[in-house]
DNA sequence: TTGATACATCAAAATATTTTGATGTATAAT
DNA sequence: ATTATACATCAAAATATTTTGATGTATCAA
C-alpha cells in the first residue's frame, strides 16, 4: 500500500489534492508558475472579486501548497516546492503498483 | 481518453484532481495499488455500501484514472498508469516554475 | 489625522457533491 | 424458469463547498 509515505502524510495528501480540485485554484496555481504574485495581480489577470480570490488563496495556504511573504501592504504568494515534491512522490508510489490479476469475491 | 497528453491537459488535469479530492476515493485508489479489485472486494475491505462505492468508482472512471475489465458477473478495476504519468508530468512542470520576485500592483 | 490601498474575514445565499435506499440489468447457478 | 449475485443507476435528502457583499485590519501617503 502506501507504506511510510501514507502514515504521516495521508492527511496532507488529501488536503493537497482538495486544494488542486478547483478550476479557479488551478488557474491561480498557473499564475504562480511565473513567480510570486499578490492578490491584486490575480485580480487584474482574472477579473475575479477580491474576496473570492482570498478565499481560494486560503485553501491553498492551509493545504501547504503556497507560502506567503508580506512586504508593506502587499502579500506575495508563491508555490511551495516541498509540497509539490510530496505529491510527486505520492504519485510515483502509485505508478509502482503491482498489476496482479486476482480472483475476487471468494 | 487521455491519449494526446500535451493537448488535452488542463481539462483532464482538473478532472483527475477532483477525482483525487475525496478521502474515500483515495482509499479506493490505495486498495488498487495491490492490483485489480472489484466492488465486492472494496465492500469487504471498507464496509461501505455498494452504491456508495459504485458512485465513487464512476467518478474515478470518468476522470480516466481507472480502467475496468468485465469477467462474468465481476468487473475488475485497476489504476490507469497513463493518467498517473500525466499528473506526474503536470506536477513536474509546476516544480520547474521560476522563483522571480516581482513588484506588483504598479 | 484623514483617506486610500491591499488584503482578510464573516454570514448568508447559491451551488455542488455525497449519501442513502430503492430499483434496474446482466450473468450465472439450480 | 426461478433465484441469487455483482454491479449500475436513480431521485431525494444530507452535507460540503463556493460565491457574494459587507465589514474589519493593517499599512502607507498626503
Amino acid at each position: 500500500m502506501l507504506k511510510d509515505i501514507s502514515k504521516v502524510k495521508k492527511e496532507n495528501i488529501s488536503k493537497l489534492m482538495v486544494s488542486f480540485s478547483d478550476p479557479l485554484r488551478l488557474e491561480i496555481i498557473d499564475l504562480m508558475m511565473d513567480g510570486e504574485v499578490c492578490v491584486c495581480d490575480i485580480m487584474k489577470l482574472t477579473k475575479l472579486s477580491q474576496s473570492r480570490i482570498s478565499y481560494h488563496i486560503k485553501i491553498l495556504k492551509e493545504a501547504g501548497l503556497i507560502s506567503d511573504r508580506q512586504e508593506g501592504r502587499w502579500v506575495y504568494y508563491s508555490l511551495n516546492k516541498e509540497a509539490l515534491f510530496l505529491i510527486k512522490e505520492w504519485i510515483t508510489s502509485l505508478t509502482d503498483y503491482s498489476s496482479n490479476k486476482k480472483r475476487c469475491c471468494e
